[in-house]
RNA sequence: GGGCGCGUAGCUCAGUUGGUUAGAGCACCUGCCUUACAAGCAGGAAGUCCCCCGUUCGAGUCGGGGCGCGCCCA
């Protein structure tokens, strides 16, 4: 049998060099198309993932890094475990983030009245620039310009994840903004109108008044901001009684329809029924019982506005109470009379000059205005004195924002688009329970928010840049819409603009037009089109025999905040569209937390970004780092594990040079250390392979680790390496080197998955061609089956023994101050009578690898068994320095 | 206020159905240039497993209560 081809150690650079290897490598990779999924292996070989499209605007963070590097890592094993990989990836570009980033760049804002200027080239703002007011462009000339920033973003992103040595293959990449991803959309929504999933109505909502656009529930967050109650009273129509409420918002006074208190409480049972007269405006309202009301907080009876908070809009719906809107859309509030049927007043004249003073006012400067004229026994409605009991009372209370927004939330009534959910909350908890979730108590949240959940989904925003609702309403011959009549493209149309394309029968001539149409104004909320990202992966109506192929995907990675949204809202929609879960697993990556376990963000100025760290520790370190977090578990950023990783690198490259620079021939494995040790390869492989399968990458990749480091470099490599430079033992040497040899090649595909690069480098000196497996990423995951030809050891407990010896005789050298390399002349190894035979067969191997020249044996039931004393170890003279 | 998770060596973390003397790496101390590797090797020191109560022959692990931290939600 020909020799083993070796390498030359003298040839081979002395460390990896990450930054020449990374990129050579990729481009191998990206030739050889080794990450491109073939269409025609069948579903069952097949392992799909449903990647997250990241927000292409400003810049990933060492969290993306982390999280994605998990995804890879499972994606890389599952490769070399046969199956037929899809891994997509795609930009999800629509959406407020882009809009603020061209608004701020640009200095722009859009107006969609306006017509498009193809002529219009803009370059990012100058400091002169921004101090003009911003330039008013059209929706297209905006749409341009998103498009524009998205792109270059994109760029910068895909050649970090390149970096990273994400497998993603390259063919699938989309956007969120596309032509069939909107198409897609679209065709979701005409699918969910078709089944009756859908409605429109116009009713009080969450509106932010800067972004002036409705929210649905998961957008919305609360955030503790200082307040104060306000005790105001009121009077009680043709009595003498008063009472007094208390309020945070006193500038909502005006738009008071009713004041309530708790059926039970004592204080108020006089009141209920009667007319309560608001100060101020002197309006009459309804005083009515109602459990919802709290005794315990502010004075326990209390103002009913349109429209305060949620619990306004459910009194207002229970009670049929009037519709007073002050605030206007933009915030501020509106022009209106009080004296006519909508503001009704028993003193209209003050109540129009106590307006004239807060109207076009936002609510801040009106709270405070209000809070200054209730000072004056002139507004009182009883005579009592100041309507104001006494000053505020601040109080720190919870506030409802949107996530991106800088103001409260207002309620206000808008006409929006909504999928219905409500109904179909069991439906929905029975899909989330059929899927596996990783680790398993993250189902509960997703529990937690569908049984919890209040609203329909608000689909509609009212934004330009996403994917546009396709729907047009026919204009009455007054020309107003009839919305009820909504006229839905039909999917040969799609993608399309309503306000640029025209409906079946109708022409452009007749929008806006009296017995014509006009075309929907909104666009999508960005979850409707991010939560199709497995059907858009599978093409679904567009691609019926791929998406039998490709749904519903094997695994969903996300990370744990966005349960509610992502998770949530893709679970959804499998189900509304196809009854079906749209994945199987689910893997929840942590966070990751600055060193002092703080949440990274912007505004505290910690956010690491991963380029630095990718050069300074490579690829291959950042992604040992990531690896070692176990899913779920959120994890401090700790420089000292990319260290360590380097370090494994490193020892990865020195042992390989070794082991592969080692002349020998195949030969039969005769050697019991090399069998014993190989019997404790072989479980090692068993264990790791069954944790993979578990997705516990992280335990595999830690038990693989202490394999390599502490049964294989430090012992086992250890014990045989001057057996595998025996000339004078050719079996034992070839038995050796064929061990070493193979135990490498085991260990580095065990790697792999966690280390591509180096491990490829490695794989490629000899592996790729002697085991016709060119590429480490296309090589077959070690099995126990590779070991059915090797012979069990005798005693498999042989291996342990031989690296208690071993130690034993270094601990005699290390207690001697010797080095570990010092040629012993003699030495006494004593042991129980029981151990001592047991080491006979692997004794050769210990006295080689500790130099050990003379030894005497010596039974000695007085030491425990399975363990050894070295007496009397007499060493050779240090060695002169040349 | 509710849900979920976390609390183990100075630091970052393992610790599987309860089972000898609780582990790893980093940091620290002592040696050692040894024919793959000083980015290394050998040896060593270091813990009231957050606290209390309980179940058990036996608790880091199970149950109850409390304290602290994080996320999500009211």
């Amino acid at each position: 049998m020909a020799a083993f081809r070796t390498v030359d150690p003298q040839s081979l650079p002395r460390h990896f060099d990450p930054s020449e290897g990374e990129g050579r490598w990729h481009h191998a990779w990206q030739e050889a198309g080794l990450y491109h999924w073939d269409e025609n292996r069948p579903r069952e070989e097949t392992f799909v993932v449903d990647t997250p499209p990241p927000t292409a605007s400003g810049s990933l963070h060492i969290g993306h890094v982390f999280s994605y590097s998990h995804t890879d890592i499972l994606v890389r094993y599952q490769r070399m475990r046969g199956r037929n990989i899809y891994y997509p990836l795609g930009w999800d570009d629509n959406g407020v983030p882009t809009e603020r980033r061209v608004q701020n760049l640009f200095h722009v804002r859009c107006d969609p009245t306006l017509p498009h200027d193809p002529e219009l080239a803009l370059e990012p703002a100058s400091a002169k620039v921004r101090k003009k007011p911003p330039l008013v462009i059209s929706r297209k000339n905006f749409l341009d310009l998103c498009a524009e920033v998205t792109a270059e973003d994109e760029k910068a992103f895909l050649e970090l994840f390149a970096k990273v040595g994400l497998s993603v293959d390259w063919r699938t990449e989309y956007a969120t903004i596309d032509a069939r991803c909107r198409t897609l959309a679209q065709r979701s929504f005409l699918d969910l109108h078709d089944k009756g999933h859908t409605y429109t109505v116009e009713a009080p909502f969450m509106w932010d008044v800067d972004f002036q656009m409705a929210l649905s529930q998961a957008d919305v967050e609360d955030k503790m901001r200082p307040g104060a109650y306000h005790d105001i009273e009121f009077a009680v129509d043709g009595s003498d009684r008063s009472f007094v409420i208390s309020t945070t918002r006193p500038e909502l006074l005006g738009a008071c329809v009713g004041v309530t208190a708790h059926p039970d409480d004592e204080r108020f049972q006089d009141l209920f029924g009667q007319t309560a007269i608001t100060p101020l405006f002197h309006a009459p309202v309804p005083i009515f019982a109602s459990d919802k009301a709290d005794p315990e907080k502010g004075t326990g009876i209390l103002m009913v506005c349109t429209f305060g908070d949620q619990t306004d809009v459910e009194w207002w719906r229970e009670q049929g109470l009037a519709l007073r809107q002050l605030l206007g859309k933009n915030g501020r509030l509106r022009q209106v009379t009080f004296g006519d049927d909508e503001f009704p007043s028993r003193d209209a004249d003050r109540a129009n000059a106590v307006y004239a003073e807060i109207a076009g006012k936002n609510v801040e400067q009106a709270r405070k205005r209000i809070a200054e004229l209730l000072e004056d026994p002139a507004h009182s409605a009883t005579g009592n004195g100041p309507p104001l009991q006494s000053p505020p009372r601040p109080i720190e209370h919870a506030v409802k924002f949107y996530e991106k927004g800088d103001r409260p939330l207002e309620i206000l009534p808008s006409r929006q688009w909504f999928v219905r959910l409500l109904d179909k909350k069991d439906a929905l908890l029975q899909k989330g329970s059929e899927i596996a979730w990783h680790p398993p108590h993250m189902e509960s949240r997703f529990r937690d928010w569908t049984e919890n959940l209040s609203l329909d989904w608000c689909v509609s925003r009212q934004r330009y840049f996403g994917v546009p609702i396709p729907v047009w309403y026919p204009l009455d011959a007054h020309g107003e819409p009839d919305y009820d009549t909504a006229i839905v493209a039909t999917p040969d149309q799609m993608p399309v603009d309503p306000m640029t394309d025209v409906p079946a029968g109708y022409t452009e001539a007749q929008r806006n037009q009296p017995g014509g149409f006009a075309g929907e104004a909104d666009i999508f909320d960005t979850w409707f089109t991010s939560s199709m990202t497995p059907q858009i992966g599978s093409g679904w109506v567009l691609d019926p025999a791929r998406h039998k192929k490709l749904f519903p995907a094997d695994i969903r990675p996300q990370s744990h905040e966005i349960i509610r949204t992502w998770a949530f809202y893709t679970i959804a929609k499998a189900m509304l569209h196809e009854d079906s879960v749209p994945w199987h697993h689910v893997n929840i990556s942590g966070w990751i937390l600055d060193p002092d376990r703080k949440k990274m963000s912007k505004s505290l100025g910690n956010v690491v970004t991963p380029l630095p760290l990718l050069e300074e520790f490579s690829a291959d370190a950042v992604r040992y780092w990531a690896a070692n977090a176990r899913l779920g578990v959120d994890t401090a950023l700790d420089e000292s594990v990319f260290k360590i990783g380097k370090k494994l690198i490193t020892k990865l490259w020195n042992a390989s040079k070794f082991v592969l620079s080692q002349e020998g021939q195949p030969g039969p494995i005769t050697n019991e250390l090399d069998r014993a040790f190989l019997r404790e390869l072989r479980t090692h492989v068993e264990q790791a392979t069954k944790d993979a399968e578990a997705f516990d990458l992280a335990r595999t990749l830690q038990d693989t680790e202490r394999f390599f480091w502490s049964r294989f470099t430090d012992t086992y490599l250890e014990l045989a390496k001057t057996r595998a430079r025996d000339e004078g033992d050719p079996a034992g040497r070839d038995s050796a080197v064929t061990t070493l040899r193979f135990a490498l090649s085991v260990l580095l595909r065990m790697f792999a998955p966690v280390l591509p690069y180096v491990t490829e480098e490695i794989w490629s000196w000899i592996y790729g061609e002697e085991r016709g497996e060119p590429f480490i990423h296309g090589a077959a995951w070690p099995t126990a089956a590779e070991f059915d030809q090797i012979e069990a050891p005798a005693d498999s407990g042989s291996f342990d023994l031989a690296i208690t010896a071993l130690a034993a005789i270094n601990k005699a050298k290390a207690d001697a101050e010797v080095s570990m390399g010092r040629e012993v002349e003699h030495l006494e190894l004593a042991g129980a009578a029981e151990t001592m035979v047991r080491i006979e067969p692997v004794l050769s191997d210990v006295l080689l690898a500790s130099r050990c020249h003379g030894h005497a044996v010596t039974s000695d039931d007085g030491i425990d068994v399975g363990s050894f004393q070295v007496r009397d170890a007499r060493f050779a003279p240090r060695p002169d320095k040349k």
